[in-house]
DNA sequence: TTATCATATGAACAACTATTCATATGATAA
DNA sequence: TTATCATATGAATAGTTGTTCATATGATAA
């Protein structure tokens, strides 16, 4: 039941206060959470991705119309389209012989504009 | 002066209008922005990182205090810091033989505030 | 100036990632 | 059912990334 104490003994001197590190081990989200966090980034963190996200943006597309669209193979689009899917970050469903993805939901855009923003400043 | 014009045949048919293909070509951004935004996200795409950008929510601290916040070398937070630091996320001031570290604007928080709800649905 | 101490840096290594190629899967249309 | 076609998957490979260890840097305090 008793919290961990964290000695902090740096720099030759107490930086850190007990408060601080108090603070700072109630706000940190659980280990797993922030590695699902970074995960989810990951997945923002590949151009290709990216692209693929945009051209969601403008349309329902299936795997070769997007593979046509930024000039790249079917096989790398399908990988990558599996890790989108993974994410949660697009959803798909079957029309015909052809496999139609689309966006899941508005965070996608959300984030991608954030970082946007960061980025053009 | 002329659009290059891109041929979508596929999926034995014309899935893709050409009134999509402009719009998506229009509305791309340059490969090199592009680029740039996977760039950022990449760096939320560590673990580590994330965890230096919540301890940084809670106080300005220097490398030492956050290696022994976060039960790391000091070493691997330096290195990450560089990161953080490059894509301008952190900044820092010197402070006796310190090197006091902090958040650089409110975009850190708002993507990653995002990336929370995301992953909390 | 010189010694000290916090931080930064470079090299090395292990772990991970994106793409390609070849092929499997599985739904559709005949 | 069977052939076809779009998509998915697996293995292989090349490139990238995070951490550690050892050491360099550079500001401070004496």
């Amino acid at each position: 039941m008793e919290k961990e104490k964290i000695k902090i003994e740096c720099c030759d001197s107490f930086h850190v206060h007990e408060e601080v590190v108090n603070t700072v081990t109630e706000m940190m989200p659980e280990e797993e959470v922030l590695y699902d966090l970074a995960e989810l980034y990951k997945v923002f963190g590949d151009s290709t991705r990216i692209k693929i996200l945009y051209v969601l943006f403008e349309a329902d597309l299936c795997v070769c119309d997007i593979a046509q669209l930024l000039n790249m193979g079917q096989s790398a689009i399908s990988h990558q389209l599996r890790v989108l899917k993974q994410a949660r970050l697009v959803k798909f469903r079957r029309e015909g012989k052809s496999v139609i993805y689309s966006l899941a939901d508005d965070h996608v855009r959300t984030i991608i504009d954030q970082g946007m923003e960061h980025i053009s400043e």
